[in-house]
RNA sequence: GGAGGGAUAGCGAAGUGGUCAAACGCGGCAGACUGUAAAUCUGUUCCUUCGGGUUCCAUGGUUCAAAUCCAUGUCCCUCCA
């Protein structure tokens, strides 16, 4: 079964919605934030451990797990969802972020992008339809369409040939896509153009994807240029349908995302910044390492309810994290997820209310300070 | 008792006449990270009022110049008896 999106409420100031997703593992509010697990596992934790946090749908990629385990291998294993044992929706990437991170212009074609196998070396081609069977083989609850992620800047003439290809493309892949349990989204790239933006959620809109994906952002950007990017792009999109911002994690961000009419968002940085020792609070992030930490028996957070700040003390974290012993990675991971899993609760709660202005600028007051440059 | 080797920054370890305040690693102290080539990467780590000052076991010497050569001493290690 397909999972369907309902749309509850605007928020009366701004774009905010409050929504819900139905699916056949139970219903989820949005605005929500979902943890990536590239390689078919959130690094470091068990599933259990990230239900814990309240997290739902958490994401795949498809290039990853291509190379590794092979998505033929997770086909016989009988899906994503059995072989990994998350018993909740998963949605997975494209391999279009690949195109930015690993890719180089000369490798993109009209045809597909040719990837050098960052393990051994090996030449590699995907292409829209490639990344849609492989999606298939995973049998996610909802796929991406294949597209190219450029970085900042880029010319309009570059950005507007990429969005047309990129249009292209996610028109082949819907061509091919036939899982009839599984959702196709489309991705609005355009840049920092508000008339690329226009085109692509246009243009993608009229192909009837089941949701929207805002991508292209967080790749190098000032945050103000960021949220126009997104402006110009939840501008264009059907109000039935969800909107999805791509790799986008920094809590204010989110706010700011969910102000202009996101939905949903993933990002690697509650995990990779736990691993880095980083944790998000309410007055900004941590680095637990320093050494001001050593002998700070309180918890990470007074009011954070995570099962890390429920038992654990800022002196005994920094010790793992210093030591380097995983169960470090793993204690902030289960804190800085739930951190942005609670976000997204506030949120909602906002949007009823219809503070989430206020909502914001408090966060702000609390998270930068009250002489913030923000 | 005899023969040999060694002592360098918090630790380990290069360097054996000038380009040495001294490579590199660890440890320490900070920073970065946004659809994960990331348990990664970057900076910093004698003192300083940023002009400079004081270092390579100690003391004395050779030299324009010494961590580096010589003498003596102290301590450590290995082998032989």
């Amino acid at each position: 079964m397909k999972l369907k999106y309902e749309l509850l409420k605007t928020e009366k100031n701004t774009k905010a919605r409050l929504g819900i997703i139905k699916t056949k593992y139970g219903d989820y509010q949005t605005p929500m934030f979902m943890p990536v697990g590239t390689l078919a596992t959130v690094k470091s934790l068990s599933p259990e451990e990230i239900k814990a946090t309240n997290a739902g749908i958490i994401l795949a990629n498809t290039y990853h797990l291509w190379l590794r385990p092979g998505d033929e291998v997770i086909a016989k294993a009988g899906g994503l969802h059995k072989f990994m044992n998350y018993n909740g929706p998963i949605l997975t990437d494209s391999g279009g972020f690949q195109v930015f991170s690993l890719a180089k212009p000369k490798d993109i074609s009209e045809e597909g992008v040719k990837f050098k196998n960052h393990l051994n070396g090996d030449k590699l081609f995907l292409t829209p339809e490639k990344s849609i069977q492989i999606q298939n083989n995973l049998d996610s609850d909802i796929a991406m369409s294949f597209d190219e992620c450029i970085g900042y800047p880029a010319t309009y003439d570059y950005v507007k040939q990429s969005v047309e290809r990129t249009l292209r493309w996610a028109k082949r892949g819907k061509a091919v896509h036939n899982n009839e349990n599984q959702c196709l989204f489309g991705i609005v790239q355009g840049g920092e153009y508000e008339s690329l933006r226009k085109k692509c959620a246009e243009e993608l809109t009229k192909m009837d994807f089941d949701g929207y994906s805002i991508g292209g952002t967080s790749v190098g950007e000032d945050k103000k240029t960021m949220y126009k990017m997104v402006s110009y792009s939840t501008k264009y999109l059907p109000e039935d349908k969800i909107r999805y911002l791509m790799g986008v994690g920094d809590p204010i961000d989110i706010i700011e995302g969910v102000i202009r009419g996101v939905d949903i968002f993933d990002c690697v940085l509650p995990t990779r910044l736990a691993r880095h020792g980083n944790l998000f609070t309410k007055y900004g992030k941590i680095n637990i390492r320093n050494s001001k930490y050593k002998e700070d028996f309180q918890p990470i957070s007074q009011d954070c309810d995570c099962y890390t700040c429920k038992h654990y003390s800022r002196s005994y974290l920094r010790h793992l994290v210093v030591c380097n012993e995983m169960l470090g990675a793993r204690l902030l991971s289960i804190h800085n997820i739930r951190f942005l899993v609670k976000l997204t609760e506030d949120l909602k709660e906002a949007i009823k209310t219809d503070t989430i202005l206020e909502y914001r600028d408090n966060f702000i007051k609390n998270y930068y300070g009250e002489n913030n440059e923000y």
